[in-house]
DNA sequence: ATTTAATATATCAAAATGATATATGATTGA
DNA sequence: TCAATCATATATCATTTTGATATATTAAAT
């Protein structure tokens, strides 16, 4: 079998919190998760089901005046999977960079592709960075409740990484124009 | 349909230095570029056969004295589709950070859970920039010629962003045990 | 000499992506 | 006002990828 299911992980994080529809779900993690983690509808619905089957959530329907909607709830066999879950020790973090791959495989085509595949990287990531930093100056003036502070140090993460992405930038940028400028071969 | 198969990216770049075999492929990915991308034989094979019917890649049959091996050579219309790949404006940075994803969710457990969580990271992180460190002191020596300039540039990303998370990482446990001593609440 | 590791290709179930289908309620602007 | 557009809501599907396993040969180690 493949590695399991990491989108229940990050459903039952939220359901731990309140309960929510599947496309409620897809909105958060359409938010601040997005950073580090991405799901779809076409993961999201199937895995609901499945976990409901198995008595991790339980569902309840509502429709009250507005249209019908599937809210999902946490229960105890959840939260159990949840917190095994937090205690594993093995993790896996997978990093797909394009920006990377391309970068790597630069040499068949001329250094400017290169560099300005650099600077759509560069204006991308300063684009993230603002976002993030509106999110930390929130979290920073609540700091002291709750999951506040494991968000607040998870945008902080966003926030440094991303600030060494811009410092690589410049640095990559610079060494690129010098050796097209001064060409040894 | 769904994104189209970047493996075959990753495969084309591979080719376009020297023929190879699927096997050697996997070899090469599980090299430096398994930092920023990774790719699996259930992946790598089918986009072999699949990219010799487009004639993007041609294969010969080795097997003198040794066991038989299928090896692939790049064509013309494998080099002009890595190269127009290259040239695309848009580009996917997908990252899956587990580590995150605990720590935004570890509110729902014990504080020491999560310091533990950002010390297993911490090695981690520590044992691969050691790694990328001797890659990038032996591409320093070779920086003239080809394509090591690009390569080296891709592993001083690494480098740079590493140690970007191990100050994050001091940081983080300082604010987490600051607080687990002195707990507001 | 035998076990273990490396080479080599291939397949499969499970998971995830990204797109699309379908339908209703809310908002907007001509 | 009424059509158009957008947000909500669930669901499905083909394609891609993962991670595991199956199978077999050759090389190395004990």
């Amino acid at each position: 079998m493949a590695k399991d299911r990491k989108i229940d992980m990050v459903m039952l994080g939220l359901l731990s919190h309140e309960d929510l529809t599947g496309y409620d779900i897809k909105k958060r993690i359409d938010g601040v998760i997005s950073f580090f983690w991405k799901g779809s509808f076409g993961s999201i619905y199937p895995a609901l089901n499945d976990m409901e089957k198995n008595g991790l959530i339980e569902s309840r329907t509502e429709s009250r005046g507005a249209r019908e909607k599937i809210l999902y709830h946490i229960m105890d066999k959840g939260t159990e999977s949840l917190k095994d879950w937090l205690r594993e020790e093995q993790v896996s973090n997978d990093l797909k960079y394009e920006t990377l791959l391309k970068l790597y495989f630069g040499g068949v085509e001329e250094r400017d592709i290169t560099l300005h595949n650099i600077e759509l990287f560069e204006e991308e990531t300063r684009r993230t960075l603002s976002v993030l930093r509106i999110y930390r100056d929130n979290l920073e003036k609540v700091l002291d409740d709750g999951d506040h502070l494991n968000y607040y140090l998870t945008v902080t993460f966003g926030i440094d990484t991303y600030e060494a992405y811009l410092k690589w930038c410049a640095k990559a940028k610079r060494i690129l124009e010098e050796r097209s400028e001064h060409p040894e071969k």
